[in-house]
DNA sequence: AATGAATGAGCATTCATTCAT
DNA sequence: CATGAATGAATGCTCATTCAT
């Protein structure tokens, strides 16, 4: 094994190509799966968004041009990881709204049981308008937000459902108040990389928060001053 | 005019011959004028926090290794202007808190008027978790979270002064939520560069919300639910 | 001719579309082209090693990052030079060993008539250590190594067939101290380029030495000392 | 503390302007203060001639412009370094060789165990050769070389003595052989730095020779050839 | 469709050297 | 003379994207 040998030696265990997808629920599937590796990735990485094409792709069990046929940039894969996240979070939602007896209470406890069983959505969620800044396609970002709405806009009026007397608008209003606030309290609760080891000191204490704890309380401080204007 | 500066045609605006930066006092002057170059300059940036050290020594003026003689990294700049810009955030809450007759509406109604008249806040705020986990030192990000902690811890206690039923650290909760909801909620609101032109979709209609009512209902939401909690 | 290529005008020499190396055997020979435009640069070039990378890439008809698809790093491009041309000098001795009549003189004529035809071993080969201290890889230092040990031991056996004396390990070592005392000389014999023309003052008459000669000289007092030793 | 005064900071001990070097005699003992700051520097790094001179400034008690008072850059420090210690090896050669009942013998031994108690010369020599490529005017190599000429002749002429039967020369180039096998076999047998931890390897056995050993066994072969040659 | 070799723009950072103070 | 702030050229390397195979 001489010097230059050593960057060609093949890296993982010889591929072959992949079967390849032809119709159309293939291409679904495909597209999926790669959404899939990507957001098994990030749950294991920190930094937030960096994660190169490669990874994604090997991760996948692909390779990096595969990605390209599905996606129109890297940014675009991570935008559709972060669709599919917050989906999920709407799902679970929505359910809870649904069931019999469903109250604020019920609502925001499911759903905070829920981001705590499934925390990679915190940092996707945190990155979403940079990434919506950064080299994707308004064609993208529009169906990515367009599909929010319309699922702001669905739970909003069961919302307004449950407290009739909220104004046209107001249970959307209050879902996005929610998710602010999960975005915005986990950006300040979770310590970065860095400062993992440095929390314990006493000038940090006021940063040892409950996070659960405090989200909680605080979105249902927000639902039930909703409440309250409704009666 | 030095001799380096005499080889090549200057690439930006004609520079002035440089006063050194000796006294500590013209250090300090230095580095907020680093600060202040680049916060002027992230401002017209829609691209959230990214920004090529070279564009920032431009515009303040200074040759980019000068910039590296006040800042360890092109993030610690950032995150100083984000120090700043907090800083000043509290500083508005502050006065607002010690005026007489200060209420939850008061304190929520000025703040806000403060961030509608500054809102190159939001980007940078937006973007602090990921700025903390990228390229910032362990001193340089407990720097910035320790001034931020005894800033809460202050004002906190002012807050539990105002509503005298708070339990120790409710104020600072509140504040912390508080803060989370504007950041939270500025990502959501705000339409990315790509989107400008289409928020006038109709199924982008749920978007176009009125950020700063939506922004001070829902604070005033959770400052009167902690005002109530204490009675 | 690839997109981006059409951008700008090309800086360098007109380059061809380049084959994609996707069988080992073309990557190979990629590798070796690279190695073999390195060797050509660093022999025009005084400054015995550095060379930017940009220049590696552009003399093999390469982009940059090609370049960083069959090396880790710049050094260890140059290391890789090393090598191969290390290996051509055992070649060489080794061919030389193993004909008929062999003797101490004509080993050392035979190694001493190519490295005066290939002068560009000396830059390199002083420069050795220094790049197996600089941003090499232990993995590429250590195959550098043992690739060499291997020669050295091989070569050092026939050498204690020579000469029968010699106890084992003085045959590698004989060859160890031949090269060292190659690399050394020619370090204190070679005029650096700032001294060209400086070497015809009477001053600097004790360093215009026949480097051959004595360094065959040398060699051979070194090598016939062994003979005389396993008598 | 905020994160921008962090880089500001004072970094050492505040020092005051150090006294002034009017006088000749002044100027040169700072000129060996910055050798010898410079020398205890680079005696504890590894990499052999990478060293800012800030570093070496710092080390001397000085400023970084100051350093440049008294040398033309920082490669004519470094040489300047090696031509100091480099005179030192003459220096315990020269008084070997003046010695009562001066033997080859005796000269390398004593050679030898000067080199083994100052390890520090050899990186410096080692990398001589590219400093003198590097950045060093030509008035400054030719004053180290020219120096170095000198001894060279003095001493070879010495030596000459010693064996009567040497032509006009050989003594000098007898030394000159000594100086290169000592250089070249210190690269060869040193480990880098990357490779201290793998040398215990199986296949790194032949590497791990006894320099001083190996070294005064070749340099008595060289001594004793040019002895017996003046028979 | 799938692959992965090739590309090269992009950028942070270092550090020798200068020169205003 | 001494200082150290200012400079900016120099450069290694990454990685998103393309496209020949």
């Amino acid at each position: 094994m001489t010097v230059s040998q050593l960057k060609i030696a093949p890296k993982g265990p010889p591929k072959g190509p992949l079967r390849r997808a032809r119709a159309p629920e293939h291409k679904s599937q495909r597209r999926a799966a790669i959404l899939r590796a990507a957001e098994g990735l990030l749950a294991r990485r920190e930094s937030s968004g960096a994660c190169p094409v490669e990874l994604l792709a090997r991760k996948a069990g692909l390779a990096k041009g595969t990605v390209y046929l599905y996606f129109r940039s890297r940014e675009e894969v991570l935008l559709g990881v972060h669709e599919k996240q917050t989906h999920e979070v709407f799902d679970v939602v929505e359910r809870a709204l649904g069931s019999a007896g469903a109250s604020a209470e019920s609502v925001v406890r499911t759903g905070v049981r829920y981001l705590h069983a499934h925390p990679q959505f915190y940092p996707l969620a945190a990155n979403c308008r940079t990434m919506l800044d950064t080299n994707v396609s308004t064609e993208a970002a529009l169906a990515f937000k367009v599909g929010l709405g319309k699922r702001l806009y669905v739970l909003g009026q069961r919302i307004e459902e449950i407290y009739p007397g909220l104004r046209p608008g107001e249970g959307a209003a209050l879902l996005m108040n929610s998710y602010a606030l999960i975005i915005g309290l986990w950006q300040q609760a979770d310590p970065p990389q860095s400062l993992r080891a440095a929390m314990d000191r006493p000038e940090m204490a006021i940063f040892k928060i409950d996070f659960e704890k405090q989200l909680t309380a605080a979105l249902l401080d927000l639902w039930e001053a909703a409440a309250r204007r409704s009666r």
